[in-house]
Parts: C-alpha cells; structure tokens; sequence
DNA sequence: AGCGGTCAAGTTGAT
DNA sequence: ATCAACTTGACCGCT
C-alpha cells in the first residue's frame, strides 16, 4: 500500500498554522515583535504535533511541513535566530517531541520550499538568499528528523545547459546539512522528467516525480518509464507527487489543483510499490483520507 | 464576527 | 504591461 502524504494544512480537522506579515511585526519595538514569534513558533510546534497525531491516526503515513513554521525566519529586516526567542529552548524541546513521535508512528516529513528559492539563478544575491532559506528548513528538518527538502530546479535564463550547470555548481557547494536532503522535482514550465532525471542520476539527487505537472508539460516519456527512472535515483523511499486538474484535461489552465484526486489520475503503476506519495489537493486531508479509501477499497478487490 | 485589502522573496507564459 | 500560478491563504485593521 502507498504511503499517502497531507501537504501542510489542514480543511476540515481543527489544526492550523499560524503566521505573521512582516508588515505587522515591524511595527513593534524588537522585543514585542520577538515575543509574538517566539509565539507563533511555540504554537507552531504544538500544531505539528497535533497535526502528525491526526495523520497516525487516520493512515496518513507523511506530512509535509509548511515553509513558514517559523515565520518570518529568514526576513531580511524582521528576521531572526531562534536563539532570540524567549521561549527558544521550549521551541526546540517541541519540535523534537514532535520528530520522536513520528519517528515512533513511522510518519515521514518533508519540506517543499517557496518558489522564491531558486539555486541556479544568475543572480547571486538570489542565490544566497535561498540558501539561507534552506538553512533555517534544514535546521528545523533535523530537529523533526525530515528527511526531504524538495526544490523544483529553477529558471532556464534562455540557456538551460548553462543554468544547469549552475545548479551543479551551487549543489556542490551546499553544506551536508541541506545536501543530504534536497531532492529535485519536475515543474510544469520549465524542467521536465527528460531534462531533469539525467542531471539527478549523474550528480546521485534523488529526483520527486510529479506526474501531474508531467501531464501539463509533456516529453515524450512514458509515466511508466519516468517512475522506473525515477525510483532508482533514491537510496530511500522513494517520494512522488499527485494531484488532479481542477478544470480537466480537455480546455481550460490544465495546472490549477482539484479538490480532489480523481483515482484515475494515480498511475497504475504506482500501487504495489513502496514509494511515498503526497497529495496535492485543495480538500487537503478531505483528500486524502478520499483517496485512502478508494485505494484500501482496489486492494480488496483483485483487477 | 466578518469583510476586504494586503502580504518578502523568483520565474514563466498567457493575456 | 499585468497577472496568475507555483507546495500552502492567513493576517490585520476595519466595521
């Protein structure tokens, strides 16, 4: 049976996540605006817990873990270390309750960055500042014991071999901290399975198949060959990606996710595999447990 | 309590 | 030129 995974949130289950606008909290002295984060991020903490207590106890055997769990973290201006919160050692303590548990439930956790962290942009700035980005995701991923950030590649600048050789040098030059768990996935403009599966293979980075932006952005591979390719590139579980278009297949912005998965949008060459897959859905854990009963329900009846 | 405007960031392609 | 989309709408100040 595949492992499903609930990306970040939550629809009906009464768990969420809290954050701040930058805007708000420059408006207060540094003090007041460090106790309202160190807020936040306590709570947080407490969320993620009660969020992987939902998950164990409705099969939900992967959670993906919101970029702004600490909020705020690596603003330019409002940003911070959790040193500088007053309830820094509680914040730990939390998130490491939170990695025992699903270490002991068998969840696994994962980061998938914003779009804004971009490791092969020409511009350096940009570089260093995703970099810090994943810092503070890598950080956080070790306390919970995480062991994917997953990045889409990029931009392609007009010259995709040269931004890919970008990426390579970046990726070299990344701390084990964040190496050792940044996996790369397909998007659905610019860097498809072809493109992107060699690049992983050579440099051995695990590779996150989306068949849903393969959908919108075709190469001439099969899904059954992409997925063969794509288990190979893990020394672990691997990690895939599923949702359904909300408009269909015929007309309309194929990209905008449903609320829910059509069945028939998982690949059949996925089940019996021992592979994680999470489920981008606008119904989130509605989605989920939906699927989670289609595909208990096609186990029990042989095809 | 509910509403509408606002929010840090990069890149792409449709309009 | 503007905008939505992307892994995720939530926050905030107003009524």
């Amino acid at each position: 049976m595949i492992r499903l995974g609930l990306c970040c949130k939550f629809l009906r289950y009464p768990v969420a996540f809290r954050d701040a606008t930058a805007t708000a909290v420059l408006k207060l002295g540094r003090s007041e605006a460090l106790q309202k984060l160190s807020g936040l991020c306590l709570h947080n903490a407490n969320a993620l817990h009660e969020a992987l207590q939902f998950c164990a106890d409705n099969g939900i055997g992967d959670f993906r873990v919101n970029s702004r769990i600490l909020p705020l973290k690596t603003h330019p201006s409002a940003g911070y270390a959790i040193g500088d919160l007053s309830a820094a050692d509680e914040i730990i303590e939390r998130f490491r309750e939170a990695g025992a548990f699903a270490r002991n439930r068998d969840l696994r956790l994962t980061f998938h960055p914003d779009p804004f962290v971009v490791l092969n942009s020409p511009d350096p700035d940009v570089v260093v500042r995703s970099v810090a980005e994943l810092e503070y995701q890598a950080e956080v991923a070790a306390w919970i014991g995480a062991d994917v950030i997953n990045l889409h590649a990029g931009g392609v600048y007009g010259d995709s071999r040269a931004a890919l050789v970008r990426l390579r040098r970046t990726w070299r030059s990344l701390p084990s901290l964040i190496r050792r768990r940044l996996t790369l996935e397909n998007d659905d403009r610019s860097y498809t399975p072809r493109a992107l599966l060699p690049f992983c293979e050579g440099e051995g980075i695990p590779f996150v198949y989306d068949v849903h932006h393969h959908r919108c952005l075709p190469d001439g591979l099969s899904v059954d060959d992409v997925t063969a390719r794509a288990m190979r590139t893990w020394d672990r579980e691997p990690l895939f990606h599923v949702s359904s278009p909300r408009s269909g297949r015929c007309g309309g912005d194929p990209r905008p996710h449903a609320d829910y998965i059509a069945p028939g949008d998982v690949p059949a060459c996925w089940c019996g595999l021992n592979v994680t897959v999470e489920v981008e859905a606008k119904a989130k854990d509605l989605a989920v447990l939906r699927l989670r009963r289609w595909l208990l329900r096609q186990a029990r009846v042989p095809r």
